[in-house]
DNA sequence: CCGGTGTGGTAG
DNA sequence: ATCGCTACCACACCGG
């Protein structure tokens, strides 16, 4: 961007402002509101490392009040009037629970009825944490205030905004603009709709057809649950199938509806039709006229035999045939529903403090491929070597049998390894569906068998039985009689109910002595060890492979054969172990907790950990995370390609965490690449190959449940971890500290009357605020830091007189225009926390390092741009670099101005237009609005409006940066046309088809 | 010492 | 062809 022309256009368009404060300040070399650069970051982090100033130097020797002191002779009343923000209106306070954005720090003193901030003396004497320093002043606190009509962009940059108040916020806007400020009827009033594919009138119309109905809106098809319609012109033969269980109606039934001033039935719009809920004919027999065209399939991610990551139905349908995603999620619906038993109280007792307990582990023998086996009637379980796999070459093995295995075969082997160890190896099929099957067989027959008090859900093959042995005597023949007797019976009632699986049971009176009498029972049998003297259980373990002992894998038995056995044995024994360590050792060599695990397994004895299953089941099985993981698969050619990966794992997962009814305060992102020596394909087909993983987590200070916000921070911790999109081979999105939405109730804000209590009896002396802003630039802002660390904290700004001004727009080029000099100048001492807390954490890092920085702003503008390359992370390799400059000259000409802006939204439509040339550009339609060319507005709008409509043509087109500039043109430019419109009255029609 | 982050390990 | 997931703990390290 060229910036003296920049410049130029500044201060040219803020001639037109009618009060200008301040001589035009050069223009930001890059908003703090781009979300997407995160080369921002990089910058800031540079300059933060700059030595301190002299100045800073010695104001950190004075004191308290003299350093107040100080700052008071600056108090000069001709400064004073600056820059203010103007006073949240009383009926804008009533928005302000739902939209994050208003809910900040308010100018007002604390006596008023919109909530205001507490000072942050109070807080900081309650938590005395560094964060909290570090975050209390900020430059972004100076967008707070009412969104008022030209504020978009502080709509844009407030990703949080809930899709519903967004709606909200936009109805309303329309009926201001379009209605005078009149309802529109409710017509769609609980309706949430997604617009699928193209369709007329375009989707830009349907959407604010529908908010200002009352309707509500969706960007993306998350789950079954999140819509009510689906709006459509046409369908292709996938997406019938796929959205046969929604209402899908074409858009007339949008218009007629409202022509009709009433809601009429979406059924005489059906696009599928047939009864609604006889999906299976449609599957088999979907009408001929919708065929599409072949060569159309493909691109609609349903292709049944591709696995392209790049589709969207990728996710659901690698889900659908990962045997791990299938084991994980089992695992995760057992322990669910564990928990609403457990809750009940049926079939479960909470376990008595310290009674004597007989655990039998219980487990299906090679489940899979067992129960593959018994599905087809060639195969003899006992005969064949057999294994489930998909394939034959890098394919990998689910499952074997025990002939199989006697040839040397293991689970997780290449078929084609593993037909060199065994050349008639039969390769079996998946079935999910009887796994399931056989497995609530299981269960059920462990549950109502009534010999336990508790079975806790290991995974779909697995559980563990817990009996109390309550009136018995330690050691007494008739319990393990009665153990044994229970355990065969319930391997025969199994064996009996999945005709043919069968299970092999260990029992003992610990944990570890179960999973290990489970090891010596299988295949097919049974290992009962209750009520044993020390030695006898030493005796029995001794033989045991390591390996073994719950929590010990490949790596620590690497450990233990390098740092403790020294390479004794191929397979150490848990007895090699034990005749070789101390508690010490094993505890140095392996760590603290790992150490005393371990030490105690030796003796048979569960530790703490692991026992914790017993102590409180509830709070073991709660979940505390939940993740989405992709490592096959994954071939992206762009960034932007990834972003909607992103989106598609963001939405999978909030769909999750809604049917929780949970919220995240945490994401976390992996992103697995190929190693730089790795080949770009590996031996196996789609596979990873070798790689590196990397991993960076943010926060939302608020717990949130929303795809967009989450996905936002999950892209740009993408773009901080820098992999080139074709070397990335997996990708996984983690929710961690998940907290459920019922727990939290109203925990949001502390009544503010006793933080003002708080406040009064400050040790501090007070600062005049006037006199603090009447201080030299560069003054200024070493004082701040040198306030904020002594924890002094600047009294809140009284409201300005500019808060009068009638004109949202003003207020819009107040606030917004200068945002340069806004930063240095109004940068209030005290942050909000909420408003912190609802900006994403890349934007929070971003402040903190702002403002942990002195700024001087010694170098250019053209200087640090020149430096955008030099962060740590190389970003701008990874990521395109800021659009080409807009230029908004030959500003008269038509032909010219469309072009224009058909290839900024060409550039931009990835990403989102740059703030900078929003603002720029914005600058041009006043000026075009103020010279009453209103139809030369219309003619720019109705090429946006056509231009996007264009992009959203292609799959390809993403969706976030479309979406920003779909947003624009609605919440900026219609409401600036009409404006125009009525002002000059031209009598030009303002309809825009809108 | 505390608490946070990123990484590693393990189990089914 | 082929479907290399995911929850959770522990550890190392770092900065206040």
């Amino acid at each position: 961007m060229d910036y003296e022309e920049l410049a130029q256009l500044l201060s040219d368009a803020s001639s037109l402002d009618a009060s200008p404060q301040e001589p035009p300040p050069p223009p930001p070399p890059d908003s703090p509101l781009r979300l997407y650069d995160s080369s921002r970051g990089a910058i800031a982090r540079e300059r933060s490392q700059r030595p301190f100033s002299q100045q800073q130097r010695l104001l950190s020797t004075l004191d308290d009040d003299s350093l107040v002191g100080l700052v008071n002779t600056f108090d000069r009343p001709t400064q004073r009037a600056r820059l203010r923000r103007p006073a949240a209106p009383a009926d804008d306070a009533a928005d302000a629970e739902d939209d994050p954005c208003i809910v900040t720090s308010s100018p007002e003193p604390p006596s008023s009825v919109v909530p205001s901030t507490p000072p942050a003396s109070s807080r900081l004497s309650e938590s005395d944490s560094s964060s909290d320093r570090s975050r209390s002043s900020s430059p972004t606190a100076a967008r707070v205030g009412p969104l008022k009509f030209g504020d978009y962009a502080q709509y844009f940059s407030d990703k949080t905004a809930h899709q519903h108040s967004r709606d909200e916020y936009m109805r309303k806007l329309y009926q201001d603009a379009l209605n005078g400020g009149r309802e529109y009827p409710p017509i769609f009033k609980d309706c949430t709709i997604y617009i699928n594919g193209r369709t007329f009138p375009d989707r830009l119309q349907l959407h604010q057809k529908i908010i200002i109905h009352g309707g509500s809106f969706k960007h993306f098809l998350s789950g079954k649950k999140s819509v009510t319609h689906i709006v459509a012109s046409n369908l292709t033969a996938k997406k019938r199938i796929e959205f046969q269980n929604y209402k899908v109606v074409a858009p007339a039934w949008i218009t007629e509806s409202i022509a009709a001033s009433k809601r009429l039935p979406w059924q005489d719009y059906a696009l599928i039709t047939g009864e609604y809920g006889q999906q299976k004919l449609q599957i088999a027999r979907p009408p001929a006229a919708a065929l599409p065209a072949p060569e159309q399939q493909p691109a609609d991610g349903f292709d049944a035999n591709s696995l392209d990551c790049k589709q969207p139905g990728f996710l659901q349908s690698f889900f659908a045939k990962s045997r791990l995603h299938q084991l994980s999620a089992w695992k995760a619906d057992l322990r669910a529903l564990f928990c609403e038993k457990y809750v009940e109280g049926a079939h479960l007792q909470p376990p008595p403090k310290g009674a004597r307990l007989a655990i039998f582990h219980v487990d299906f023998d090679c489940f899979f491929a067992t129960v593959s086996a018994l599905s087809d009637a060639r195969y003899d379980l006992s005969r064949d070597p057999l294994a489930v796999a998909h394939g034959n070459n890098s394919s990998e093995i689910a499952s074997c049998n025990y002939v199989a295995r006697s040839f040397g075969v293991k689970n997780g082997m290449w078929v084609r390894s593993a037909r060199r160890l065994c050349p008639n190896l039969i390769c079996l099929p998946y079935n999910f569906e009887q796994y399931e099957v056989n497995s609530k067989l299981l269960y059920q027959i462990l549950a109502g068998s009534g010999f336990f008090q508790m079975i806790l859900p290991i995974s779909i093959d697995e559980a563990i039985c817990v009996k109390y042995l309550d009136g018995l005597p330690d050691g007494d023949a008739s319990a393990h009689q009665q153990c044994e007797a229970i355990t065969r019976q319930i391997r025969r009632d199994v064996f009996d109910a999945t005709n043919g699986c069968t299970v092999s049971i260990g029992c003992s009176n610990s944990l570890v002595l179960a999973r290990l009498a489970l090891k010596k029972a299988k295949p097919n049998g049974q290992c009962v060890m209750a009520s044993l003297e020390q030695d006898s259980i030493d005796a029995f373990i001794e033989e045991l492979p390591l390996r073994d002992l719950p929590g010990v894998g490949a790596t620590i038995v690497d450990k233990v054969q390098q740092h403790i056995l020294f390479e004794q044995t191929a397979e150490p024994t848990i007895g090699d172990l034990k005749r070789n360590s101390s508690l010490q050792l094993l505890a140095s060599k392996l760590g603290t907790k790992t150490g005393h695990k371990l030490h105690l397994f030796l003796s048979g004895k569960d530790d703490e950990e692991n026992s914790r299953v017993l102590r409180d089941p509830l709070d073991y099985f709660a979940r505390k995370s939940i993740s989405v993981d992709i490592n096959y698969a994954i071939r992206f050619d762009t960034i932007h390609e990834i972003d909607e990966f992103i989106d598609r794992i963001c939405e999978h997962l909030t769909t999750k965490l809604g049917e929780l009814d949970m919220v995240t305060p945490q994401v976390t992102l992996k992103v697995t690449r190929r190693c730089e020596h790795a080949p770009i394909e590996p031996a196996k087909y789609l596979g990873s190959g070798e790689c590196d993983t990397f991993s960076r987590s943010s926060r939302f200070g608020v717990p949130t449940c929303e795809a967009g916000l989450i996905s936002t921070e999950v892209k740009s911790s993408f773009r901080m971890l820098g992999c080139p999109p074709k070397d990335l081979r997996g990708i996984a999105v983690q929710l961690n500290k998940l907290e459920k939405v019922s727990d939290r109730v109203c925990q949001l804000r502390l009544p503010f009357r006793e933080q003002d209590a708080s406040s009064a009896g400050s040790r501090f002396p007070a600062l005049n605020v006037n006199a603090f802003n009447s201080l030299p630039g560069a003054l200024k802002e070493d004082v701040r830091t040198e306030l904020l660390k002594r924890k002094i904290n600047l009294p809140p700004s009284p409201p300005s007189k500019r808060s009068a001004s009638n004109s949202p727009v003003k207020d819009y080029w107040g606030r917004h225009g200068k945002r340069t000099e806004t930063l240095k100048q109004e940068m209030p001492s005290t942050l909000d926390e909420d408003f912190m807390n609802h900006l994403p954490t890349q934007i929070q890092r971003e402040i903190k390092w702002d403002h942990a920085i002195v700024k001087k702003a010694s170098s250019s503008v053209r200087n640090r741009l020149s430096r955008k390359g030099t962060g740590v992370l190389n970003l701008s390799k990874n990521r395109p670099s800021k659009p080409e400059a807009v230029k908004f000259q030959s500003l008269e000409r038509p032909l010219g101005i469309s072009r224009l802006i058909k290839s900024w939204i060409d550039d931009t439509i990835d990403n989102g237009p740059h703030i900078d040339d929003l603002n720029l550009f914005d600058k041009y339609l006043t000026k075009l609005a103020a010279k009453g060319k209103t139809h030369h507005i219309l003619k720019i709008a109705r090429t946006m409006s056509s231009h996007l409509e264009y992009h959203s043509s292609f799959t390809k087109s993403n969706p976030q940066g479309r979406q920003e500039w779909e947003e624009y043109l609605l919440i900026r430019m219609i409401p600036t046309l009409t404006a125009s419109a009525a002002k000059s009255d031209s009598g030009v029609q303002v309809t825009f088809d809108l």
